[in-house]
Order: structure tokens, then sequence, then C-alpha cells
DNA sequence: TCGTGTTTACTATGCG
DNA sequence: CGCATAGTAAACACGA
């Protein structure tokens, strides 16, 4: 049995476990199959033997741990103290266990997940809330759960936070891969040409240093690692994605959840989902109706996109207005076909072969976060202080108080739906984003009763991971950014 | 065959 | 407008 710390791992922790970590998560490679363990205890106590090849460090991410066999931290409804409308936390998940994932319909459900499904508000409307969710920030979507919209990082970002994540000195392609689908559902219905991307940025990224495979160690590809002189880069955003369009919707989805669209009108919606189809109230399709008139997506959907959408070639900026120029034949006259998205069946040898998602990344964790507890997101999100009167300034950038709300929120009722505009989507900085991106990695626990403190302290108990070690993170952390944090704690 | 890794090309976006 | 960054697509090589 060999504990490791984050002190340890990453990201300028001590080789000396490199070895034995390779080795490890070689092991864990081969039985990359067959990841269906479930959490065997929620203690951060790390054994090479078991937990690194049940990739428990992934697990280590369950913030809320709503398990049936953990104790559920939020039960019922929370007025979230960030937002300032009514969420559902932890507990909600198994109620409504597809709420967070209506691509998912149908597949099976793993009791206790951690859903946080922030804005996800039962089965029927969750589809719709996902839709509609427009200049989404990322503590107003379930990224987790939610597979309509895009996450807001970078390729970059995301395999950092992958990587972050797993505790280890250097982890696979395979098992980037995983967390990121993991915690991203829309990865995990999107055209996997996204993995090409996370391929591209490895070799092309200077962050991301190779680490050869050793010969004697089985498994396909390398190893990967962050190069720390890059990594407080990374995590305080200096490596932007690029701004967002208004509107990321993954079409794939789109496309089933509004069949045959192109021939309707602008605006109207099938009143009745088919087989095969999402299932989405009149209600829900009155708001996405309202939606699409106040926001004119429909104005903006290229038919041709929904078209390329149902071939498989589909491309978030396609999705929202890129016009591709023609394809431009070029190095080779042979026009390969649109692949085909696998990911309806990606997902579902996922749900086979990993069974419970290891890697919990539970954003509403994020929000209920230490950081979050007393910071929140405004309808520009921006941080507010909440229990406090005095402004705050994270990266050189004021936080205000919420201040305003959209009109379509108001009829979202309870679903806490925001929908931003534009200029404030555009207001949306991706620094505050990594910051409490980073600031949940550093202090993923809700403090919402004493059973998310217990948990906390347990896992701080055993994982010999101190606050300092978590708030340090080595160089990976800005140290102004790293005294803000701490000063909210 | 498939996963992995590299490379090139192109386009979009943001910023000075 | 030019540059840097980022995303997408594709070709290609290599090894398990």
């Amino acid at each position: 049995m060999l504990t490791l710390s984050s002190a340890d791992i990453w990201p300028e922790g001590s080789v000396a476990l490199e070895e034995e970590v390779v080795t490890a998560a070689a092991q864990a490679e081969e039985l990359d199959g067959s990841m269906t363990h479930s959490s065997n205890g929620c203690s951060s106590s790390v054994s090479l033997d078991d937990s690194l090849t049940s990739l428990q460090w992934l697990q280590e991410f369950s913030i809320i741990n709503a398990s049936g066999n953990q104790p559920v931290p939020f039960s019922g409804q929370n007025q979230h103290p960030l937002c300032g409308h009514q969420r559902l936390l932890g507990s909600e998940a198994p109620a409504s266990p597809m709420a967070g994932d209506p691509a998912s319909m149908g597949m099976p459900h793993t009791p206790g997940k951690p859903t946080s499904a922030a804005f996800s508000r039962g089965p029927s409307s969750s589809a719709l809330l996902g839709l509609v969710t427009y200049g989404h920030c990322p503590e107003e979507v379930d990224y987790k759960t939610n597979p309509h919209i895009k996450p807001p990082y970078s390729y970059a970002t995301l395999i950092c936070m992958a990587m972050q994540a797993s505790k280890k000195s250097k982890i696979t392609l395979s098992c980037i891969y995983k967390w990121i689908t993991d915690n991203f559902c829309y990865f995990r219905h999107a055209d996997p040409t996204w993995q090409n991307s996370i391929r591209h940025n490895l070799s092309l990224n200077k962050c991301f240093i190779k680490v050869p495979r050793q010969k004697d160690e089985p498994g396909k590809g390398g190893f990967w690692k962050i190069d720390p002189q890059y990594a407080d880069r990374l995590l305080s955003g200096a490596y932007k994605k690029r701004r967002l369009p208004p509107v990321q919707i993954n079409p794939a989805l789109q496309a089933r959840v509004r069949p045959g669209l192109q021939a309707r009108p602008v605006g109207s919606l099938p009143a009745v989902a088919g087989p095969g189809e999402l299932s989405i109230s009149a209600e829900s399709q009155q708001l996405l109706q309202e939606f699409e008139e106040a926001t004119g997506v429909d104005q903006n959907w290229d038919p041709c996109g929904a078209e390329d959408t149902i071939s498989g070639a589909w491309s978030p900026g396609k999705a929202c207005g890129y016009k591709r120029k023609q394809p431009v034949l070029r190095r080779t006259t042979v026009v390969k076909a649109p692949r085909r998205s696998s990911s309806p069946l990606l997902y579902v040898d996922e749900q086979k072969e990993l069974g419970s998602l290891k890697g919990d990344f539970d954003w509403d964790a994020l929000l209920d976060s230490e950081l979050c507890g007393e910071l929140s997101l405004d309808s520009t999100c921006h941080l507010s202080p909440i229990e406090r009167d005095e402004d705050l300034t994270v990266r050189g950038r004021h936080i205000g108080r919420p201040q305003q709300w959209s009109p379509l929120e108001a009829s979202a009722d309870s679903t806490g739906s925001h929908i931003l505009s534009e200029t404030q989507q555009s207001s949306l900085d991706f620094d505050e984003e990594t910051f409490l991106a980073t600031a949940f990695l550093q202090s993923p626990w809700p403090e919402e009763d004493e059973g998310g403190q217990d948990k906390r302290i347990d896992f701080l108990c055993n994982s010999g991971v101190n606050l300092d070690q978590l708030l340090g993170l080595g160089d990976s952390f800005s140290g102004d950014l790293s005294s803000k944090i701490e000063s909210f704690l």
C-alpha cells in the first residue's frame, strides 16, 4: 500500500514515485477496458495495486458524492447562494437520473452518481435548458451532464485539468480522453474529432511533454505530462480559448431534439417526439420557441448545417454561423466521406466498459466550493461577493453583484436557467473560468453541511494532502491568485 | 486494424 | 491589418 499525496504527484511533485506511477498507470491502462469498479470507499489514499487500476484518482473528484451509501450533502432544494435562485443539488440526481443527460435517454443510470444537474429540472426540460442556455458561463451549465453546450475551455486547459485531476505526474492519452468525457458530457456525444484536436494540442503545445513508455511497459502510446513552467500559464488562463460564439449547441443532439425542423417554419417545433427523439414537453417547446424568437437562433440556423449534422460532419463553428468555404481538395483528390459520429456508440461503450464514471467532476461543487461560498456569479459571469459588501477584484477585474436577469430567466421559472445576452457572454473572461475551475480543483468540497466538511476533513486526513499543498500546487498557480483564494478561505 | 503521435494547412477569433 | 492563439481537418507514420 502506497499513499500518494498531491505534493508527490502534481505538478512538480517528487518524481520518486514516478516509476511506480508509470507502471501502475500502465497496469491501469491494461485494465482500461474493465474499469468498472465501483468506488471502494472515499479514502483518498491511493493504492497502487487497485486504485490506480480503477482510476480512483478520478473518483476522488466526486465532490458531492451522492451515491446511495454516502450521505447526501444536500437534500431537496437549496437556495443557491451564488445565483440567488432555486437549484437542486446532489440528491436531485438520483431523483431525475437523466436530468442532465437527455442524450443518454435509455441508458442505464448509475444510482447516486453525483450528477449535479445544476440547472436541469427534469427530463423534459433539461434538454431544452441545454438548448436555451445562451451565453452560458461554466457555472451556469452543468457540463458534466449537459450534452449540448460545449465547455468554454480550450483543449489545452482541458488537458491540463485532466492532468491535474489525475494527480499523477503523467497520464496517458486515453486517460485524458476519459477524464474529459467523464466530466464533460458534451464530448461524449460530440464528433470524436475533438480527440484529434486533443492529440494535436498535445503534440503542438509546448506545455505538454511526452514521456515515452518504457520498453518493457505494455500498452500503446506514451505518457504526457505538463511542463511546470507552463502550468501556471494554463491555469491562470493565459492560454485562452477564443471567445465562443453566442450559441454552441451540439447539433447532433439538436437534430435529435428538432428532427425535421428544416421542413418547418422558423421557430416551430415538432409537436410530438418520435421514436428515438427526445421527448420535449409542450411547455419546454414553448420555452424553446420563446428562446428562438428572442435570440434568433433559427435565423442563424442553417439547414445545410443540419444536413451536415445528420451526416455526422459537424463542428461547433459550423453550428454557430461559421460558413466554411467549400472544402478545398488539397493534398489529395480523394474526398473522404465525412466521419460519422460514433458518439452514441461511444457513449454506450463507455457506459458498459466504464460503468460509473470515475472522473466525477462536479460543477455544482465548483459552485458550492468554499471559494464560491462567498462568491457568486452574476449574470455577467462575474464573481460577486454574497456575504460581503465589499467588491472584489479577481485578476484585475472588478467583481460586481448580480444585477440583471434576462427576461427569459423568468420564463424558465424555477429552472433558474440563465439566458445571457451576447454582450454578457462576451464579458465572460476565461481567466475567471479557469480561476473557478482551478479553485475547484484545489478546493472541491462544498461547505454546505457537516457531511461535506467531514468528507473534506476525511480526505485531507487520508490523502496526506494539506491545504497548503492544495493551494500551492507547485508553481501551477499564480501567487496572487492563491493569496486571493486563501483570503476567501 | 486501431490507437497514437506528428505534421501541415486553413480558418476563426481576439488584440494591439 | 498583422500577429498570436485556438480549433478543425486531414495525411501520414508507427507500433501494439
